[in-house]
DNA sequence: GCAAGGTC
């Protein structure tokens, strides 16, 4: 019997169904002399430092370094504290009695570093000899499935890869562990204060923002109005020059020739320009643009719409969730059109749903290169029914920018007038001319409100205009925005483009900080642990966060360079290198950090009263 | 009591 495990129970049942396996058991699916069994996720850990004789938080204990490292059971919440999940157990249990009978295992985990971490530990800690061989593939279409099948590669082929996969997870634990410990011991406040390689760049990003958006000095400045009438028809121009000063202003502003000023033809029209721009559909949704665009329409947090698409997911209305790919391969985009055709009845989106039936589709998220794990999240096209008004927002959601995806382009009219009086004012206005993908929402763009759909006259060059009205405009210099929800996932995901080592941002421009998965869970983890908290829709730092980050902001575990360092030796290693000479220069770190977050807790320690 | 990673 051959054993097939995937990392998940959906991607088991979609290979069981390429194969014709049918007979469905508890945590397998059996038939064809095949059985195929999942995991879900990550079942095992690298296990607490009780573990390894580390008892109680204590700084005898530090730096811990375990000369081994033990795997334990997935841990879950009870009355008890943390036990392991019964769940998780089952499906060890499944799974090892399975491995027990076979002759071959072929490991189907997602094609990636993670994926092959889950079967390894599982593998590991089931103590299971047997060979295994590896399916590698990017989609799981029935093509790709079968062609996958027939190309299966020899497990030794991922032996590094899941050596830099251990030495990543490795890693995270004796920095994250000792540096957490070190700081919260020190500090005497009897609180946690965690620290990590993802958690601690994070905070620092919102906490630098903060204090740069609070410390900003808005200058003021000024410009100079004008209003120009043509046949009935006024539009405001406004002085292409800004001022310091009120005096400069008024300068200019005595010489505009306007009506009160006694001239009947004040503005001439010096230039007009008007052009065309062509605007591309939006790619599809991964994961994070799908979290942004909800905190932005509905104020959902990271979090929340992770869970509502998983059940989506569950209910099997949308694709896989956890993606970070905005593109879909040829083979899926075969099947789009059938799946637009399912939504010719839908209440909002029926009319462009049929349009796009008849219309050639738009191919910018097609690109089967840019497909990783997973693909863009599509709807599946099964019937939706009885959602809760939330879970209905993300669906309509994801549904509406598949159709705006496959949409034609935006045309725009750009209108650009400059009027000559006294000094150059200059006029702007867009005009949608053929809306195309922006009829599926039919929304003005909130954030270029102001210019957008402004429509100016038809006015020629050489043209005088009376000019019927004219003002001092006082504006002033805008600080960077507070991060929320959605600017902070967009930073993370760019975190490390504007690292000056060019290996390193090489070796992040992948990635970014942490990974679709885990970004939620990481804001969530700072307003636990109260470095954070909401504030209307901003991300502020606490007088906590803003503590921490002020001891460890020098330090390199509050930048995002160390994940670009480390992604670049994890590579490294994937492609041969020694694993101990990291290993080592990792436990020389953990020493350091330990070491100063030692002695930095003392400056968070509550000041003792002097009598 | 602690990391980051994955998933139901």
């Amino acid at each position: 019997m051959k054993v097939i495990i995937a990392e998940k129970p959906s991607v088991a049942r979609e290979i069981a169904r390429v194969f014709g396996a049918t007979v469905k058991k508890d945590g397998y699916i059996e038939g064809k002399g095949y059985t195929f069994t999942w995991a879900f996720g990550h079942l095992l850990q690298l296990a607490p430092p009780q573990e390894y004789g580390y008892y109680g938080w204590s700084v005898q204990n530090l730096p811990m370094l375990p000369a081994k490292f033990k795997l334990s059971i997935r841990k879950v919440k009870s009355k008890e504290g943390m036990v392991d999940d019964p769940s998780v157990k089952k499906q060890l249990d499944t799974i090892k009695s399975l491995f027990d009978e076979a002759t071959e295992i072929i490991v189907a985990t997602d094609a990636g570093r993670e994926g092959e971490l889950i079967f390894r530990y599982i593998y590991y800690y089931l103590k299971c000899k047997k060979p295994f061989k590896r399916l590698w593939i990017s989609s799981q279409t029935d093509a790709a499935i079968k062609d996958g099948f027939k190309n299966l590669k020899p497990g030794t082929d991922y032996d590094t890869l899941f050596n830099s996969a251990h030495c990543r997870s490795q890693s995270d634990w004796l920095v994250g562990m000792n540096a957490t410990q070190a700081l919260s011991l020190s500090s005497g406040t009897r609180s946690v204060l965690s620290l990590g390689r993802v958690q601690t760049p994070t905070l620092a990003m919102i906490c630098s923002r903060y204090l740069e958006n609070k410390n900003f000095v808005p200058q003021i400045y000024f410009q100079v109005a004008i209003q120009l009438d043509k046949d009935g028809q006024l539009f405001r121009a406004i002085s292409a020059e800004s001022f310091k000063s009120k005096e400069d202003a008024q300068i200019i502003l005595d010489r505009v020739e306007d009506v009160t000023g006694g001239f009947a033809n004040g503005g001439h029209i010096f230039s007009v320009e008007a052009k065309p721009r062509k605007e591309p559909p939006p790619l599809l949704h991964d994961l994070s643009s799908l979290q942004q665009e909800a905190n932005k329409r509905k104020g959902f947090t990271a979090d929340q719409t992770l869970s509502l698409l998983q059940n989506l997911y569950e209910s099997k209305l949308v694709t896989y969730p956890r993606t970070g790919s905005r593109y879909i391969g040829d083979d899926v985009f075969a099947g789009v059109p059938t799946l637009i055709e399912k939504f010719t009845g839908h209440a909002d989106f029926g009319k462009q749903a049929t349009f796009l039936l008849s219309a050639k589709l738009n191919k910018r998220s097609v690109n089967a290169k840019k497909v990783t794990d997973h693909h863009a999240i599509l709807p599946t096209g099964e019937k939706a029914y009885q959602l809760t008004p939330d879970q209905q927002a993300v669906y309509d959601m994801v549904v509406g920018r598949m159709l705006e995806a496959f949409h034609q382009e935006c045309v725009k009219e750009i209108t650009k007038i400059v009027v000559q009086s006294g000094a150059k004012f200059t006029a702007s206005g867009t005009v949608i001319s053929s809306a195309g993908w922006r009829a599926v929402f039919n929304e003005v763009d909130e954030e270029k409100k102001d210019e957008e759909n402004t429509s100016l006259p038809k006015v020629k060059k050489g043209e005088d205009l009376p000019i019927t009205n004219k003002a001092i405009l006082e504006k002033q210099t805008k600080p960077k925005p507070f991060y929320n929800e959605a600017s902070l996932l967009k930073a993370l995901e760019t975190a490390g483009k504007e690292i000056d080592d060019e290996e390193l941002r090489y070796a992040m421009k992948d990635s970014g900080l942490g990974t679709p998965a885990t970004r939620a869970s990481i804001i969530e983890t700072l307003i636990k642990r109260d470095y954070i908290k909401r504030e209307k829709k901003n991300l502020i730092p606490t007088e906590t966060g803003l503590s921490v980050y002020g001891v460890v902001k020098e330090q390199q575990i509050a930048q995002a360079e160390l994940t670009g360092n480390w992604e670049k030796r994890l590579e490294e290693i994937r492609s041969g290198a020694s694993v101990t000479e990291f290993q080592q220069e990792i436990q020389n770190y953990t020493r350091a950090i330990t070491r100063e977050m030692l002695k930095a807790g003392a400056s968070l320690r509550a000041p003792k009263i002097v009598m």
